[in-house]
DNA sequence: CATTTGTCTATACAACTGTATATTAATGAT
DNA sequence: ATCATTAATATACAGTTGTATAGACAAATG
């Protein structure tokens, strides 16, 4: 599918940044990577440009490269954008990482973790913003793709609810859930978060942290007491 | 910003379906309304095409009407984006409504407003799903229109959560958080939903069911007796 | 060295896009 | 009935799109 874009300034369709090169074509590159598009792919998303409004021609562009050379690295668009979810894949492995590392501190590993998500979102990670906003519409495929790493660090973190629960001696009922709603929740917060100045961040992670200590509250209450609330 | 297809069949940027007038264009439409277009957009938008990729001619040629015509209802694609997403805010609260008429039933309110939200979800409205599944990337107008309608849905539901505590004198902590919790959880879980077949709906909503559970045992428990989990 | 192969760019095509201007048709006022 | 206003359509423009084919260039091979 081709994107055209003659002159919108409002809407969100958003006008493609003009490609900054500064100096005219600078001829034949010896060689165009698959990152090269990639990075350049990058470039263009955001916020307010979804990955789905993407050109090829523009991500050609932005990557100094003829259009014709996209082909070498990928079918298409959408490929490409599969392409980017499964790197980002590597980027929530990096948090999980990073969360076990302090999770061993000794400090609250709710806190921790929360921060550790927050931190790396900060960090500007152009693949983390992606997987978190995108996912919803799209092809199958692409879709499939966000809903592959959804899983993935869902079941990671259920592996990692159990063998705190059990260290710590605690009851967990229903893992599984609660590894997929913190997961939820963490990543439509996270979301929320990038659109509003860092300055309310630390709000928003103690907001994080209180609704998943209730989560983790209202699973061992139920698996040591079966209380079922209404 | 303009959407273009050449015949694409695959990716995330999907082919628009072709006009199904069935004959040649009629002439001139008597009357064009803001209700034709929006119907037409509807049409177009589904799990596999944004409203991001739409372009203003093919929601006027979905509609019947020549591309100049969409300018006396709308400035542009994104105006109209942000009225379906206005226009989803009434079916959410139709949600609300529907979910406090059955909370009266005396059955479990838990299940019975999760059983609530997914039939209206399930009786495709169109709308609903467009503001479960975008809101994440756009124009800044249209994803605040999103946010102010999850927040509303939200505040509707901080206020039923507190009635209903003090009626089934229970203590809450932190209802707001709760409301928040639980609109980005079911609006998530919904989402996901849509895209399984029907006849996995029944497991989905005990999965919801024992989620939101699990956070009212939590902030029922914490408000009780403080305890913070780790 | 000449030739072949691989890779990148250029050109072309047919289609689309948003929006401007001109034209036509319908309605309301006189 | 005529005329003015409003609303819808037609036409035009300049730009974009994906992809096909041709051309150019660099590296590898004999």
């Amino acid at each position: 599918m081709m994107r055209y874009d003659s002159g919108m300034t409002t809407g969100i369709k958003i006008r493609p940044p003009s490609p900054r090169r500064g100096q005219a074509p600078q001829g034949r590159k010896p060689v165009i990577t698959r990152e090269d598009l990639i990075t350049a792919a990058l470039k263009l998303v955001g916020p307010n440009r979804s990955v789905s409004t993407l050109s090829l021609r523009e991500v050609a562009r932005e990557a100094g490269i003829a259009p014709n050379s996209f082909y070498r690295h990928f079918r298409d668009v959408d490929e490409l954008a599969i392409a980017l979810i499964d790197q980002a894949g590597r980027s929530l492995r990096k948090i999980i990482g990073e969360a076990r590392y302090r999770a061993a501190s000794g400090r609250s590993i709710v806190r921790s973790s929360v921060e550790t998500f927050m931190e790396q979102l900060s960090a500007d990670e152009k693949l983390l913003h992606i997987v978190l906003r995108e996912g919803t519409v799209g092809s199958e495929a692409f879709k499939q793709a966000v809903e592959r790493e959804l899983h993935s660090f869902e079941e990671e973190l259920c592996v990692d609810l159990i063998r705190l629960a059990e260290l710590n001696k605690l009851p967990i009922y229903e893992p599984q859930l609660v590894a997929k709603a913190i997961t939820r929740l963490v990543f439509a917060m996270g979301t929320a978060a990038m659109d509003l100045p860092p300055d309310r961040h630390p709000e928003l992670i103690e907001d994080m942290v209180k609704i998943l200590r209730m989560i983790m509250v209202g699973t061992q209450t139920m698996a040591r007491e079966g209380i079922v609330a209404d």
